[in-house]
DNA sequence: AGCACGATTAACT
DNA sequence: GTTAATCGTGCTC
């Protein structure tokens, strides 16, 4: 176990495939008051150019998706369904508009926080969606453009143990209505597997 | 100005 | 397995 490194803007100006697969096990933070609230990321999805049918990027540069356009190592969040807000990572070149969109951590820390705004829920499935970390770690439209690598930035990942490759699996992208192939089945999401950290059903351990 | 739909979730039958 | 909730976004008229 290295001491944990804050990933920095090089991490995230990569091809967002590897930036999406590389940041399973890495560790979300949020600081809240001086407290960290977070855990160990566990599943991530890539979305990437204009051409990929299944990015929002699809549009265009609209005032929706101008922040994937920009420099990476922002958040890019948006809000969907009427009530979720999504958090993603910008990645690649200004200009190129990518992103990952994380779906899924496993809480280390902070637990209590999360717990006050998840409980109502078994552990097991306070942060195991989108829209459900946002809501544990509080996130929403405030952090739409946030810079992850900015030095006082209170939101930002650090390095963990990576995760073999055995225990990674990938599929096709989760939600998608009406996007055509080859994007709808293209295998751009990556989960850890289930009993890599939740020991339980409940997620007590 | 109006419309169809969404990178989801929780509560039902 | 099915469905309501709930509103910003991007597209058409």
């Amino acid at each position: 176990m290295v001491d944990p490194i804050r990933l920095k803007r090089s991490f995230f100006n990569q091809s967002t495939i590897k930036v999406a697969r590389d940041l399973l096990g890495a560790r979300l933070v949020k600081v809240e008051n001086g407290e960290r609230i977070g855990g160990l990321i566990i599943e991530a999805e890539a979305y990437r150019g204009e051409t990929d049918l299944g990015c929002h990027a699809k549009a265009g540069i609209t005032p929706r998706t101008k922040t994937m356009y920009g420099p990476p190592g922002h958040a890019y969040v948006y809000f969907t369904y009427g009530m979720h807000w999504m958090l993603n990572f910008v990645t690649e070149r200004e200009g190129f508009p990518a992103a990952v969109l994380i779906r899924g951590f496993f809480p280390t820390e902070g637990i209590q926080v999360i717990e006050s705004r998840r409980g109502k829920q078994p552990r097991r499935y306070w942060t195991d969606g989108p829209a459900k970390l946002c809501q544990a770690l509080a996130i929403d439209s405030a952090f739409n453009e946030y810079d992850l690598c900015a030095p006082d930035s209170q939101l930002y990942v650090e390095s963990g143990d990576p995760i073999p490759e055995n225990y990674v699996t990938t599929g096709p992208r989760v939600g998608f209505n009406n996007v055509p192939e080859p994007w709808l089945s293209i295998p751009w999401r990556f989960e850890v597997v289930p009993d890599y950290y939740y020991k339980d059903a409940d997620g007590s351990a």
